[in-house]
DNA sequence: TGTACATCAGTGAACGCGCGTTCACTGATGTAC
DNA sequence: TGTACATCAGTGAACGCGCGTTCACTGATGTAC
């Protein structure tokens, strides 16, 4: 790896450092800017623009590197669900995901799509593949798209009301347990 | 009504007159400030500090505001749903009112509640609550607190990913049949 | 192998921005006697 | 009814902030001959 050569004036490979910087703060709970990424990269506040067109290049690189993280929590399309439970663990893990970036959880989501950004609408689009086709797997008669919105709704919306503090979250524990078991009450409603 | 009567110097009503500029603000999508609240009420800058102690409580009482117009929008606790149907229609006004009034929304939800803000403490546990009762009332022997956490999950989630453009809002009636058939989906899995 | 030169990846100073907030102030209002 | 005075609700200038972004620049690197 070559990654680390910084021969003083010429970085190496300032794209990955600044990206992973970014990230660092975004974890650590700090809101990040242009300039506080570049001084936390120890270079000047305008390098980073060799490597990103502006602020919102930078975020929407950080957000497609969280939509892989997410699909990598959620197995990543090699483990599918085989039956409800498992299903009840998908929605578990992304809020578990969540509350674990929080900073990060809100970049991915937090604003409107850019359709200039492809990269993330894309990103965005293998989560909601992935939930769809676990719910063919589990439900296969089933109207799998409406049940893979419902159920990442489901998921989501408990994310995001912890997030804001409208649920309150206590250990992660609690968390698990009162995300499956919505989880499990609403699928167990029955026609 | 003396509200109107603006005397020059002294305004009248002036708070209820910035609460009102902020929220016609937030309607039309623009980003509020505090100077340019005062602005449009036609106020100097400074002028509002008399009636909100800073940013932040005049952005607290609109979301109180905001709550408060989400439950009237449910049906304010007076005609409580009967059956399963009618609590896909609370999940479809809910969207509905994040769609149409979305920064009202991100201001409610976006971030964390300010413990030191008690009323709007209050007005999002009086929707939870509103919520379980409902739950309570369509399925007497389900567990009716992990039911309402979920369908409040499920309606929050759908209307952030749509506010956020995870998923394509069209007409505001495909939104609602998207929503019904989510949760009618969802609910109708069967243990 | 050595040199000339184009290109790349940084620097650092500066711009303009709107913001929240503080300060000392002044004009208007209401009340006590 | 008139006057003195406290209180209330505004004003306007100013502060300091960090931000995104632009600009002309310079040091380092790689390539052609």
């Amino acid at each position: 790896m070559s990654t680390l050569e910084k021969s003083g004036y010429h970085h190496g490979d300032l794209r990955a450092a600044l990206l992973s910087a970014a990230m660092e703060m975004l974890e650590s709970g700090e809101p990040f800017s242009l300039r506080a990424v570049a001084r936390r990269a120890g270079v000047s506040q305008t390098a980073p623009y060799r490597h990103f067109k502006d602020r919102d290049a930078l975020e929407s690189a950080l957000a497609v590197e969280g939509f892989r993280n997410l699909l990598a929590d959620l197995g990543g399309g090699q483990d599918l669900p085989a039956a409800l439970p498992d299903l009840a663990e998908f929605a578990v893990a992304y809020v578990d995901f969540a509350l674990r970036r929080p900073a990060l959880f809100r970049v991915m989501f937090g604003k409107p799509c850019d359709d200039a950004a492809d990269e993330r609408v894309k990103a965005a689009d293998a989560l909601h593949e992935l939930l769809a086709d676990a719910l063919d797997r589990v439900l296969p008669d089933a109207d799998a798209s409406a049940l893979a919105t419902a159920g990442w709704g489901l998921a989501h919306g408990l994310a995001c009301l912890y997030l804001d503090g409208k649920l309150q979250a206590g250990s992660s524990k609690e968390v698990a347990d009162r995300v499956r078991s919505a989880f499990l009450a609403i699928t167990s409603v029955g026609p």
